[in-house]
RNA sequence: GGGUCUAUGGCGCAGCCAGGUAGCGCACCGGACUUUUAAUCCGGUUGUCAAGGGUCCGAAUCCCUUUAGACCCGCCA
């Protein structure tokens, strides 16, 4: 591979903007601004992929700047979408507002304007945290503005046709015999229960009545209100298969990367956009979803939920930033144990920008400087920073769990491994000790003790409990298991498992004057 | 019914999306250190890159076929 043939920073952001912009230069678009947008659920509690869309729609816009162009990225909420389902951990008061747009129930935690916006904060907060700058637009409010109405009446107008071309392309009949557009009913505010039965193309309204419909395996009670939504005013949504071909259209959206869960539905808005609102459709991307470790679908029950806020206790922004950046292809089972890698993978990274790491194929360390970049949301730092492997700040953390800042910060300093203290330093040991509390529980195992090692075991704990500090821990414990006629081997195995968990371990007399040896006769004395 | 992804050492995985020396962790073997075990440090072994075909000077990587597994869609948004 020449050089010449990098485009940008040599990354499959770059490439794709790249692509973007020739198809756009083809179609004949101005680029005076290309806008590109991602998608905000509002319905249950966003995880790292929904989060994953709009870091990754940012990227595209960082690349589309660095070549030279203005770009803008929203972030848009469907607000407008309706409840279906109560998320796991949430109050069942909710059950009274299933059906209705997220945006018209109130927050059950009180802190927001609706429970939409209690859901979607959590997404932009998670976006603020990583430093992802964003247009934020809500679609109950581009719905109240009226500003797709132009489409939904081009929309509504053509129905048979898009019906039938569902039809045909998904396989999907419902819209063959209803419309695309579901209203809120004006009497219960419900959305799923009125069914659009007559478009009135003159009037721009919608006919609807207000039925009992199924949700899942739920029965929602309509309110049997007949009523007319008027398309420009009042409130209704598209259906899925046509919404963001409108929202497209209206917005200019020039790209938009999307989960393969609703392939089928960019396929509908792709022809929709083309044929129907002649209107060319954005570029695309698509991604796999995240997979929790056993192979399944993030659930977005709310223990289960991997979302940003979460990660952020365990990594750095930078480390989420990486796992979204890296690639995009590729099924990929995600967890909170992928946290250390990523973390020791960024210094890495650092270490091949700023010359450390030697690579010899031109085109990946030109690859790998770019990550880097992006990483850094193209604002990479003028000098590299210290680094710290984050597994041994895990081992320390693990062993340190009182004064932690600073006992670790000491013993990283006899280690050499840093100058002085900082506090990037702090919060990284600090960050280290939320992931051992948290993932690296020191089970209680059962240690099976007979008298003879009690014995020992109990003048262990008096010799390190003594004010006088042993000479020789080592030695001390290896005259006591001899003198008590216990194995040396097996009386070192039973005090690994006490204090680690394990069966192996460091050496063991420095080991507990690292601990501190009072501790460690607390901690033994249990056992006698 | 439609679609997508995955398959790399004993185990777990990276590398593939822009082709150019097959890598990491664990395990294993050897050495150093140790008053036991281990940790740590240094060195080492382990591969028909699922199978078959194609493109290419060159394929784990790109294309096609096959096999196996996983997931998504076919409610709704």
């Amino acid at each position: 591979m020449s050089e010449q043939e990098i485009i940008g920073k040599g990354t499959w952001i770059d490439k794709l903007a790249s692509e973007l912009l020739e198809r756009e230069k083809i179609l004949g678009r101005s680029l005076d601004l290309i806008k590109v947008e991602s998608g905000l659920g509002a319905s249950g509690v966003p995880h790292i992929g929904s989060l994953g869309d709009a870091v990754r729609a940012y990227g595209v816009k960082l690349a589309l700047e660095n070549l030279g162009y203005k770009s803008e990225l929203i972030a848009y909420s469907d607000d407008l979408d309706g409840l279906r389902k109560i998320p796991t951990g949430f109050p069942d008061s909710l059950e009274e507002h299933l059906a209705k747009p997220v945006s018209l129930i109130p927050d059950p935690y009180g802190c927001h304007d609706s429970y939409g916006m209690h859901m979607s904060s959590i997404l932009l907060d998670g976006l603020d945290k990583v430093g992802i700058k964003y247009q934020f637009r809500r679609a109950i409010d581009t719905y109240k503005q009226g500003l797709l109405k132009d489409q939904i009446h081009t929309i509504l107008q053509n129905s048979t046709r898009i019906g039938d071309k569902i039809s045909e392309l998904v396989g999907q009949e419902k819209y063959q015999k209803y419309l695309p557009y579901f209203p809120v009913c004006s009497n219960c505010n419900r959305l799923y229960t009125a069914e659009s039965t007559e478009y009135i193309t003159d009037e721009k309204k919608v006919k609807y009545n207000c039925h009992d419909t199924k949700i899942g395996s739920k029965m929602i009670k309509g309110c049997g209100h007949q009523g007319e939504a008027d398309i420009t005013k009042d409130l209704g949504k598209l259906a899925w298969k046509v919404e963001f071909a409108a929202r497209w259209t209206a917005f200019d959206i020039r790209f938009e990367a999307y989960g393969k869960d609703i392939m089928d539905s960019v396929k509908v808005n792709d022809w929709v956009a083309d044929e129907i609102l002649q209107c060319p459709h954005p570029h695309h991307v698509k991604y796999e979803m995240f997979l929790d470790k056993g192979g399944k679908k993030i659930s977005k029950s709310l223990g289960n939920v991997i979302t940003a806020q979460k990660w952020l206790e365990f990594g750095t922004p930078k480390s989420i930033l990486l796992l979204l950046y890296k690639r995009i292809t590729g099924a990929r089972e995600l967890g909170f144990d992928d946290i250390p890698s990523l973390m020791s993978e960024y210094n890495e990274l650092e270490d091949i920008y700023f010359g450390r790491i030697k690579i010899d194929n031109q085109a990946k360390l030109v690859k790998s400087k770019g990550l880097f970049e992006y990483v850094n949301l193209l604002n990479p730092p003028k000098q590299s920073s210290i680094h710290v492997n984050y597994r041994l700040l895990l081992e320390l953390t693990k062993i340190f769990k009182e004064d932690r800042v600073q006992r670790v910060m000491k013993k990283l300093l006899d280690y050499g491994v840093i100058k002085e203290e900082n506090i990037e330093i702090e919060n990284l040991i600090k960050i280290a000790g939320n992931y051992s509390d948290e993932f690296d529980e020191i089970e209680k195992t059962k240690v099976e003790l007979d008298n003879t090692a009690k014995k020992a075991l109990k003048i262990l704990v008096d010799a390190l409990g003594s004010e006088e500090e042993p000479e020789d821990v080592q030695n001390t414990i290896y005259q006591i298991a001899k003198s008590n006629d216990v194995q040396p081997k097996d009386f070192f195995k039973i005090l690994y498992q006490i204090i680690l968990g394990t069966s192996r371990g460091p050496k063991i007399g420095p080991f507990i004057s690292d601990i501190g040896r009072k501790q460690v006769a607390k901690t033994l004395s249990e056992y006698t």
